[in-house]
DNA sequence: GGACCTATTTATAATTG
DNA sequence: TCAATTATAAATAGGTC
């Protein structure tokens, strides 16, 4: 009898969420969602993934640095806590992502649950598997950046001569 | 009156698949559901966000590449199908998907339509859009790659001392 | 900000063509 | 292999505390 507040969800167009508020909660929301969708992925398929989420920009504060000097930083930072202090505060900064399994069987093979290190935000992880997500990113990373300059792949008449 | 097959979704596990086959199909579909996730995140929120999928392993065949070598050149065809072909065949090998909205804004003020171009695989892209996301990543991965090195933060007593 | 709630939309496992 | 279908599980927008 009582008028009652609709709750459930309503369908969503793809564009920028313009309320600050919503937004934040929005990117909370579904930043973990992609995190949980991106682990499903590579524990059910094998797939290796990797995912880096840079939080929305925040409203301009009196002193704040430049947008590319702030990236720097947050990587730093993301390092720093990574390696130094079990990353406890590190939650609305930087999350990481990454799933290298064969690189894992090499350098440490007898950690168990292999599937599950790979999965959240990096203030849940342990220095030993901070370390391991720093090796394997920077490992991969290295090869990303090298692919431009190192290819010498041939394309001919729509076929891919490897060698 | 007639026994009727089930068809709709059943719960999942969060475990390895095991038959190839349905590894594989779940693999196309969940790939897309991850670079969807990935998009509406960015676009919505802001966000910026870079993924990367390496698809599972394939049975090995008699003459394949070790698992480093195969890293390397799938890169290297990533990059050499980005830049020379229109990216028609690159679909089982590799997907990229970044979105910079602020390079994006410095390096092509006149693109329309920037929300879009974030999404799917790369063989999706035009030459333009392929270039900007290769100056984009290697942009940004540079700057994972250093982070290590050039770290100069401090901690201390649960603050971060930037600067 | 986070944890929970509920109505709905969305994603997708299994199957068919 | 690839696109459609359908039943259902899962994600989530908006709300409350």
């Amino acid at each position: 009898m009582s008028t009652r507040l609709i709750k459930g969800r309503k369908s969503v167009h793809l564009a920028k969420i313009e309320n600050q508020n919503n937004r934040q909660v929005t990117f909370s929301k579904r930043r973990n969602g992609v995190f949980k969708k991106a682990n499903e992925l590579a524990v059910m398929t094998g797939a290796e993934v990797g995912i880096i989420v840079f939080p929305p920009e925040r409203p301009p504060s009196p002193s704040s640095p430049g947008i590319d000097d702030k990236y720097v930083q947050m990587f730093r930072k993301a390092n720093c806590m990574t390696l130094n202090t079990q990353l406890n505060t590190l939650k609305d900064q930087l999350y990481l992502s990454l799933n290298l399994k064969s690189k894992l069987k090499e350098k440490n093979k007898n950690l168990e649950s292999q599937q599950e290190w790979f999965r959240g935000p990096i203030e849940k992880m342990n220095y030993t598997e901070a370390s391991m997500l720093k090796e394997g990113l920077e490992d991969l990373l290295l090869k990303v950046k090298n692919y431009g300059t190192e290819c010498g792949f041939g394309y001919e008449n729509g076929k891919w001569k490897a060698e």
